[in-house]
DNA sequence: GCAAAGTTTAACCAGATGGTCCATATTTGC
DNA sequence: GCAAATATGGACCATCTGGTTAAACTTTGC
């Protein structure tokens, strides 16, 4: 609804948008129970009505919204530039990057976690989700190998168990810091400790792979 | 009540026990915001009323559950007998019995998942909690300092962190485990590949503080 | 044996919740 | 220009939700 002209405007795609990102802001601040579709739906331009009719269900927004998420942090991956670093070199970049993203960004950490909460079940109807994915892997791949090939790392480890440890360093201190930082009484927002997580969880997925 | 002879039974700490059974098994399945006080008094041999009488507000009761879950895994670790061993093995002894604790309950993990996604606001409220963790990092600390005296380990990593990155390791493959095991299509939960990752994750904090 | 304290029951409620109905406006294809 | 397809608005609803009221029963202390 144009204010001005009291004119009703037909924007689809901008509607879409608007209804996913104040989605977002909604299932980030409550959860997907948490959430209240009229909530959502007071944040948007529009009304409730359009969510039923773009999205079917909280369910299916719920989806959208992680989709969305998902496809955000995949298309960055690719712009590193690894292909000049030796393997080590490179294998930190990729950590580095791994770790800023997940600080960074909270709320894609907080949206896996509520969907985890939720067994995951939403995740399972949608087939995009897996074939985004599977590149992270084959570029973790692609550095193992050449530093087996050249006598840098050795040959023990998967690239799958590689990303699920550096996931794993990378995402519990953003998404567990509440708990972790209340009972053992550190603020692990602090840029220092930031800083040094950042080298120490660096430093571990290198001597998890460098030959000894 | 008692079905035979239709005379009230009262039994204070069964019926809080009752309580707490019933509301940990609801919040594991629905979290918080989805979990619903009416279901919760249903898996209960007594009513709604005596729920909010013991624990004064559903927040109330998630607290009590959740405490409940922190208090059981602390008080398993001074059970480990470490003292006989080498700072190396003692390292290991600890980090098994992380991995495995998380492994065998997914319900703890759930737990402080959805403690987190409500930003740990019920924890604050409970000082319990904080003074029962610190055994852990005591715990070790001791080893820590044994193995660098000995010169077994590097200096370099405060036991803080190395808890910080052991926990993140055991959590994540268990708390994520549906969505990282829909996106790169593995089954986490496999025995083999439970015994992998335990071997893997225990290589990783070693090598983190091994010396050189 | 009785009064106070502690424990338990069942019915009840005001407000919120996800979702739908129906009418209407705009755009598109021809 | 006009009919079909696409978008949009706002009122409406059955059900569910966390929480409460009032009263009664059981145990304890003396």
């Amino acid at each position: 609804m144009d204010l001005a002209t009291g004119k009703r405007t037909l924007d689809p795609e901008r509607t879409r948008e608007g209804i996913l990102a104040a989605a977002h802001e909604e299932f980030v601040a409550h959860g997907l129970s948490g959430a209240r579709v009229d909530a959502i739906a007071d944040r948007t331009a529009t009304t409730k009505r359009m969510l039923y009719y773009y999205f079917t269900s909280k369910e299916g927004l719920f989806l959208a919204v992680l989709e969305r998420a998902y496809s955000r942090i995949r298309s960055l991956e690719p712009t590193l530039d690894l292909s000049g670093l030796s393997p080590a070199a490179a294998l930190r970049k990729l950590t580095d990057f791994t770790f800023d993203y997940h600080a960074d960004n909270p709320d894609f950490v907080r949206l896996v976690q509520i969907e985890n909460i939720h067994f995951g079940r939403h995740l399972r109807m949608s087939d995009a989700v897996g074939r985004l994915n599977v590149t992270v892997i084959e570029l973790l791949g692609d550095i193992i190998a050449r530093g087996c090939r050249e006598g840098a790392f050795r040959h023990a480890v998967a690239a799958v168990d590689v990303h699920m440890l550096m996931s794993a360093m990378c995402f519990y201190r953003v998404g567990n810091r509440h708990t972790f930082g209340q009972i053992f009484a550190v603020d692990l927002d602090r840029p220092e400790l930031r800083a040094a997580h950042k080298q120490l969880v660096g430093d571990a997925v290198l001597r998890l792979l460098t030959a000894d």
